[in-house]
DNA sequence: CTTCTAATTTAGAATAATTCCAAAACTGGC
DNA sequence: GCCAGTTTTGGAATTATTCTAAATTAGAAG
């Protein structure tokens, strides 16, 4: 398995979060953003780096991740019970959630727009807002 | 234990969602309906029957709350993998999830709008906007 | 008031996603 | 190369939830 010659932009993000550059790190990080921006589950990152013979426990695709996103490098997502996305998109935007089909979708941020946002409870502050924009299969007409 | 007298509109709420009034769906939705608007989980609102010595089972709590949910009595929120909470107002409404202390509140529908609405992906159409604004514990200072 | 049938409830096992753990392997500095 | 502190690991443990088959119950009918 070649694992030379990380994408720099890579080594640097890491290096730039804090985070030592390890091979699993590394190798999972050119598998979540070395491609499109998606949205993967840990069990489909895990099936990944197997099915790419990139050895790496599931414990350490739920470490990294987590730490990816402590380190902002990942959006974790919530539309599902008992489920967690994680977005390699982390520019300011919104989803659309396929209750049929389980697909989510971006909305680019500025596609839409929350307005009036009231004030956060007294001794909190806003750490981010998110839209869920939930949709479901059309039904036959 | 005192089962007689169901509030007459919980009854007719359970007739009318095609639900039959059985002893403990008219329990749960007296212990979920008759206070103030709520979120609850499965497990606490199991705990609050049990408190109120109405002996229900944890598999019975969850039937029955998705089946309120399937029928427009409750709406499910999704906030936190790993924990759904049910939430007794059904108007249109948003919510604030404090990611420190796992608090949900309710944002009435009219103090905030979501405008430019993106059409929804071909062959979806949408069921429901959920604004969730995520805000934490401020830092001292 | 009984009887019957289908709907509902139940305890407990099963499942699914995730976290925890202590031991083994690795990384980076010297 | 050697060491100390990080990381990774397999497997057990945990948590929330769903499933299952048997027992109970509600409501209609007689």
């Amino acid at each position: 398995m070649d694992i030379a010659s990380p994408t720099p932009s890579i080594l640097a993000r890491l290096r730039g979060a804090g985070l030592r550059p390890t091979r699993q790190r590394l190798a999972l990080a050119r598998l979540l953003f070395d491609g499109a921006e998606r949205h993967v589950t840990a069990e489909q990152l895990h099936g990944e780096a197997t099915a790419a013979s990139i050895p790496v426990s599931l414990a350490t695709v739920y470490n990294t991740l987590h730490q990816f996103t402590g380190a902002g490098l990942l959006r974790e997502v919530v539309v599902e019970p008992g489920r967690s996305y994680f977005d390699t998109n982390i520019d300011d935007h919104h989803h659309f959630f396929c209750e049929s089909s389980g697909m989510l979708q971006d909305i680019p941020g500025a596609s839409l727009s929350v307005s009036q946002l009231p004030r956060a409870p007294a001794g909190t502050e806003i750490s981010r807002v998110d839209v869920i924009i939930r949709v479901r299969r059309q039904i036959a007409r």
